[in-house]
DNA sequence: AATAAGATTCAGTATTGCCTGAACATACTG
DNA sequence: CAGTATGTTCAGGCAATACTGAATCTTATT
């Protein structure tokens, strides 16, 4: 029998209420925050059932919203032997994804603007080199910021390696 | 008499509904974005009822609707002498404030797990290194993208004005 | 002062998208 | 194979938000 669910701490309850607020600004529906929130602060995979109580939703949003989680890289869904359950939890190198998440926003609207000189090329010279700099300036912090997270990548990869995972 | 307004090119409308739409998903109206984008590609300065025939919105939503990207630093407000209405363009450090938003979003998160230890004490150990992990990792590149803002801005700083500062 | 132009606020409508229960699919167990 | 546990999909209800027309406010002009 397993043992009754103990609820929450209010205290994480409450943060994962924020996070959930923060993930709804940030495009992702209030369900898929609080999932994320809960298993930012779990210290073991969860079952979709378990989520769905934790986080007192139904099975049918847990469900779509781990994939959408998934899809976007900040949560893996794993297995164990003997359990035809799955168990869901965040991506192992949580910062990559979640960066890579907002670099791809941003990229895409360097890409619009990398569409507009086509059409634009008629526009006066002043709407012309607002344009120009605009997108160089993203692609100068696109590339400083890909450099960065390149080079978080590298320093926290190196210290692992000395003792065994 | 004003010269009657020339509709806009098919296809710049077509890039300002893209930008519009990409605005949406960034957390603003649409009808924000299309301000957005009308005024990326103006020539000059437009006023409130040029906006909302250009982006055919109601003159109540471009009030609204340019007060809210004044706040965020992406519009400012213009005068002309001998007209009483106001005219609207861009920020004139464009890359500045859209990037500004983005570290302050993003700023908030880090805040937020900030605000968890004290919560979370009492958590796994392994709950508490995820939590440390990230928030490291978001310190870092804050702080790595705050580095390079201030780098683009110097370098374009520099060009135009020949002395400093 | 009266009028009018310009801008803002407000209350109501319409649209959007989230979330859920229930039906459905799949695969394990005995 | 029957029965059951697990997960997914779907149609509809509901809440949140954007957008608008109309009323209101402010300030220049005569």
């Amino acid at each position: 029998m397993p043992r009754r669910q103990v609820p929450l701490q209010a205290s994480t309850a409450d943060l994962i209420e924020r996070i959930a607020l923060f993930f709804e600004t940030e495009g992702f529906s209030r369900i898929g925050g609080r999932i994320f929130g809960r298993l930012l602060l779990a210290d073991a995979p969860m079952s979709l059932d378990r989520l769905a109580t934790d986080v007192s939703a139904s099975k049918a949003s847990i469900s779509t919203e781990t994939r959408s989680l998934e899809r976007r890289g900040l949560l893996e869904r794993i297995g164990k032997p003997g359990d035809r359950r799955v168990y869901y939890q965040l991506a192992a190198e949580l910062p990559m994804p979640t960066m890579a998440l907002r670099l791809d926003r941003w990229r895409r609207f360097s890409r619009l603007l990398e569409e507009a000189p086509a059409d634009v090329a008629r526009h006066s010279p002043l709407v012309r080199r607002r344009l120009d700099d605009t997108l160089a300036a993203h692609r100068f912090l696109l590339a400083e910021f890909g450099d960065a997270l390149e080079r978080w990548r590298r320093r926290n990869e190196t210290p692992t390696p000395a003792p065994r995972s």
